[in-house]
Parts: C-alpha cells; structure tokens; sequence
DNA sequence: AATGAATGAGCATTCATTCAT
DNA sequence: AATGAATGAATGCTCATTCAT
C-alpha cells in the first residue's frame, strides 16, 4: 500500500468519525463523508466495500491499535491492582485524547444496525480478555479476592468504566474524563482487593 | 381516559415491545407495531404524538412504574448496604422476568435516534437520584467510605448492573441474571464499604 | 378488488407502457410512470412488488387477453389455413390498434434485464404452443405438408410476423401493419400447403 | 494502423464478445472487457471513442466480414434458390462456429441503448439489402413468384432465419443449428417459388 | 373513535470516463 | 502509447404519517 494509498484510507476513517461524532449515526451519510475526507463518494468504495465497512473499520482500526496499546503498558508491571490502575487511566485518556472518538465509540456505534454492533463486538472481545487475564492474575497472585467469578467480575470493571465514559461523553458542562481514573480506581480496588492493611484504593 | 381507551394504549405499548424483541429496532415497523397490538396503523396516531413517542412511552411507562416499586421495596430497610443488595435484586429480577422488556431497554432502544435517547434520559434520571440517595445515605450513616465522589460512585454502581444485564440479554447460552446478584453486591459492598470485621460481601 | 383498486392497477400498466413507449426502456424511471399514473411512487409499491414486476405484468395482462381473445377467434373456423390468415390478422390488428403498447412489446421490453426477459419467456409459451397447435391440425386435417417440423415451422411462423411487426414499429414513415396481412398470409400459405390447384395464396 | 495497434483493437473486441456472451449485456463492465483483453481500461479509450463504439464495432466488424463473405460465395451460382439455400446454410454455420458471437447477436446486442440498436441498424441494411437483390433476381428470372413484395418477402426471409437462430441460442439442451438448415429451406422456398414439378424444397 | 390507502422524502452504490503520471 | 486511481451523476424502494371516509 502506497503512502498515497495509505493516506486516503485514513482521511476517510478520520472523516467518518468526525461527520458521525458532529451529525449523529443516522445523519452520517457516504456524501457528508466523502465530503469531509476530501474525496469523491466513489472514491470510498475503492477503500471499503460499503458503508457498513467504513464503521466497522473506525472500531477495528481503533480498537486494534488501543489494544496494542495497553498490552504493551500492562508489561512495565507485575502488580494485578498497578494493572488495573493502568487500564482505567490509558482507557479515559485515550477517549479524552480524541472526543469524536469517544463520542462515536460510546453513543454513535451503538445506534448502528445489527450487522455493525455484530461484527463490532468481536475486536471488543479482545478486550475482555484482557481484562480478564488481570483478574485472574491477581486472584493467582493472591492480591485479590479468591472468590472473585471471572466473567462477573470483568462485567463489573468494564461496566464501571463504560458508564462512566459515557457519563462524560454526554455531559452538558466539560469536565476531566482522566480525573477521575483515581476514583474509579479506588472503587474497583477496593471490590476486588482482599482487605489489606490499607493500601487498597491509595491512588498515588 | 375511559378504560377502552387505556386499553388500546397499553395494547400498542406491549405490542411494540414485542415487535421491539421480536424483530430488532431497526425493523419494527408502524405496520407490525399496529398488527400486533390488533389496531389500524393511524389509530397509532390517536394515542401517540408519533413512532418515537411509542417508544419513549415504553421506557416511561416500565421505569416509572419499576422506580415505583423500587422506592417503595428500599423503605423496609434502614440498613443502606441492604438497600444496595435489594436494588441489585429488583433490577436483575424484574428484567429476568420480561425478557422481551430486557431486549427492549438493554439493547434495541439504544440503537434509537439521538431525540428518543435524550428524552429516554429523563426518566433515567430519576434511578440516578435513587441511587445516589442511597450512597448519600450510606456515607452519612458512616457505613460507605466518606471519600466516595456521589455521581461517580454512582455511575460505577448503575454501569456494573446495567452490564451484567446486557451480558445476560446477548449471551447465546441461556443462565439466570438473578443468580449473578449476590457475586455483584459482593463485589460492590466491598467497593463502597469502609474496612469492616468481614461480614462485607456475605450474601446471606 | 374494489373499483378503485383495479382503477390505479390499470392506470399504472398504461402509464408504464405510454412512458416506456415514449422514453425507452431505459429512462422509464418509476416516478416518471407515477406521474403519468396520476399517483405518489409509493403507490406503485402498493400494486406492484417492484417495477420489475410492473414491466412484467405489462406484458402478462396484454399476452394473457390476447391469447384468449385469439382462441375464441379461432374457434369460428376449422379450417387451419383460415386460422394462420385470422392469427396473422389479429396480432397485426392488436398491434396497430395500440402503436404505444407494440413500440414497447416489440423493441423496449426486449431491452430489459435477463430476469424479466425470463419471465416474458412463460406467457410467450402459450402463443408457441398455440401456433404449433394449429401447424399439427394442419397436417392431421391433411391440408398443409406430412413433412414439416413442428418447431421449426412454428418459428418460422412466429419469426415472419414478428419479424414484419418490428420492421413496421421502427419504422420512420407510418404505414397501415394489418394490410401487410395478405402477403404475409400469402407466404405463410405456400410455405405451409401441400401443392394445390391453385387457390393458396388468395387473400380473399 | 501498425500490427500492435490493429492486435489490441482485435484485442478489445473479442474480449468484448467474450464478456458479454459469458455476464450478459449489463454485466459487462468496461473493467471487465479490459481486463480479458490484458489491457488498462484506460487503453480501451484509445481505440475506441466509448463502451458504446466498442459494442457497435463488434457488429459491424463480425457483420462487414460476414456479408463479404455471403456475396463473395452467392457468386458461385446464378440460381436464386440455390442462393436462398446458401444464405441459410452460411447464416446457420457461421453462427454455430462461434456461439459466444452468437449469444452476443441473437440476444444482448437487443438489450442495449437505442442509440446502439440504431446504429446497428445500418449495417443489417447491407443483409437486408442482399436479400431483397435475391428476391428481385428470382422473380426476374420466373423462378419466384412475380406478386411477391420485396421488403415484406425480405422481412419473412429474415424474420424465420432470425427466429431459428434465436431459438438454437436460447434452447437449454443444445443441438446442431446447421441441420435446421434444409427444413427452413425447404419452408422458404415452398414460399417463395410458383408451383413446380416438384423440387421445391428438395434439399439435395 | 377508527380505519388503511395514499403519500413522498431520503440515500447507498455502480461504473463509464478522465487525466496525471 | 499506456496506465489505473479517481470521479460523480443517477435511481429504486421503504415506511412514518396523513386524512377522507
């Protein structure tokens, strides 16, 4: 794939989020986003094979590359509660990093149509292996609670990050998504930690 | 309302929901709504502004009567941590025991326009202060931990149900949602609650 | 089928036929037949499952009461060589008695997409099945030659008059298509006959 | 025209034939033809002004040939029957030899524009035009019968050898179209000639 | 109050043609 | 001469809503 190439594929995913995040799901029309990334309509069918392809692509692209991600962080440490303390912090910065994301990934993609909310749900399984992983390294670890049911448990972590993202997306007044990674943190340490003489939920 | 009329309006409401869980959002129809419910298509029209009101007047129509029932179920209990582990019972049971009614509000009227998911948070609201009366109440009985942020520690409380419950409604193989309640109390008692001795977390 | 009903059947096969007849096959677009119908496009989708199916229903109603009306006619002779001169007769009649209606049976619906052409193939059948009827009887009544191929023949039949219709319909200067009857008649009639004394061929 | 140039417009053409007797008229993309000429689309608007001059060049190329061909064997005898039998033989034979030409002539150069029919029609009057001359021959010369009209015996002639041809390209279980041959001839001539002895229509 | 036939706005996609290289 | 990436016009169909009965 040329740089040219590679260029264009990426205006028109970065359009797409900007005409969906701007005009909501249902007024994203191929013209808007022709429009946007510069290119003619029929110039997105060289790069996508539909629509369909085009949002499916913004959350594989994005998704894939934030998985990437946060695995590659994850290893600077060995601590399971360090670990999640990571996950909620690279998790907030990377929505508040880039707010169209946020808002197509937390309201617009999950307006889509079947099909789309289908095949999305596959890059997002990748992530709850991950988080998964951490829980269950920390249970063998011994850092969390042994009683801890693994599929419950990450339900809870990413429910709790996701309404909590979302809340922020939604908000009239702007506010901090990253500040509040602390709290969260100390909400879900202290769900998961055994009861420890008090470390549990310090945000330093 | 004479009562023919209540009639015709709740049949239309239960009609949609079951097109709504039938068919998907985006294939019920005013036709399939108005077959189903044993009505002409502009008799619609006489009880509802349009299709969106049809569909606002479901989630109205469930949370209000389900908040309700909800406050009406904390007053037994002075005991806060009790009041947590009744809502978590309450929310899983009432959805478990209309699963069409679970589709509906987890999944399908999400993937409604932007107007229907505004107007859908108005009532949403009103569950927010409920909860939030609670961790207010919690704290000022000096059960809950005193640093925990009121909206936030809300947001975590209502994400960590709101997804178990939309696992529940996707997964393929069928289980009880119920069941998950006491492993999610668990996991939220400890998250809001200050060191105790160790009853945190017991489910009896 | 109310009055009306058939009413707005009948409006949109002659529209249809009066735009494709006027504008080509190609550039029938649906809501140029609606208009000349007098009704909203979507009223086409009431009557029609497609315009593919308005296209063909053109072709079966017009096919369909030919046929019929052909086989009572034929009905008034025994004679096989009177009813080669009545065929011959009634599909040039019809097709002049409607200039609009032969234009589009005789070069545009011949335009069309395989998939109507297919379907056209079926009423068509009927009118082979009709000729080949009348060749057989032909030949049992000892009138036309022991020798002849009944497929063939009917192609031959089928192709001399078809063949004599288009000619007539694209062509630039107007001329009456029934009186070409005879000598079409007068072909056909030789082509057909045993050698008699003389009286094949006479148009009477 | 140097040998390369002439070899990519042969190129062109037959891959045209090619395309559109193996994905129909409306399937057969200018990428397409390109691609099974070995060319860039781009170099089929070297040789060609557009899609539609490439669709008209395959008939008048394979037609010019074919009626060089017709006149230069015609010439081989003076009798116009023997003539008759030789157009039908050549038309028969040189369809079967090519069944993709075939498919293309007999049935998806109909589909097209009406600008393309139109076009097509000038070099089917040099067919038409060489029948009628045997017409006009064998009524000179006392072989055919003196009332028969020109244009209509031409239509008849052309019409029954057009309707065989047609039948053999559409027919599901294939068969030899040159062995129709002697029947359509021997129908022809009973039609054309005055009563004889006997030998009309004799095949020999 | 109830009906349901009629309405008509809205949109993804294909493909012949061009033109910078 | 040759390429092939880019262009953008053109159209059938659905379905929420209306209104004459």
């Amino acid at each position: 794939m040329s740089k040219k190439t590679k260029d264009k594929y990426q205006a028109i995913i970065e359009a797409a989020i900007k005409v969906i995040a701007q005009h909501g799901y249902h007024n994203a029309q191929v013209a808007k986003i022709a429009k946007a990334a510069g290119v003619a309509e029929g110039t997105i069918y060289l790069y996508f094979q539909n629509k369909e392809d085009v949002l499916i692509s913004i959350f594989q692209d994005k998704m894939g590359e934030y998985i990437t991600l946060v695995r590659s962080e994850l290893e600077k440490t060995e601590d399971p509660l360090e670990k999640i303390k990571l996950l909620i912090q690279m998790h907030f910065s990377k929505l508040e990093a880039n707010r169209d994301l946020a808002a197509v990934l937390q309201i617009q993609l999950r307006q889509s149509h079947p099909s789309i909310r289908r095949r999305i749900a596959e890059p997002l399984k990748g992530y709850y292996r991950l988080i998964e992983e951490i829980v269950s390294e920390g249970i063998a670890k011994g850092v969390f609670r042994e009683n801890l049911n693994l599929h419950l448990t990450r339900q809870v972590i990413f429910g709790s990050i996701d309404e909590v993202a979302t809340c922020w997306v939604m908000a009239q007044k702007p506010y901090s998504l990253l500040a509040q990674a602390p709290a969260v943190y100390d909400l879900l340490a202290h769900a998961l930690c055994k009861k420890q003489s008090g470390n549990a939920g310090s945000t330093g």
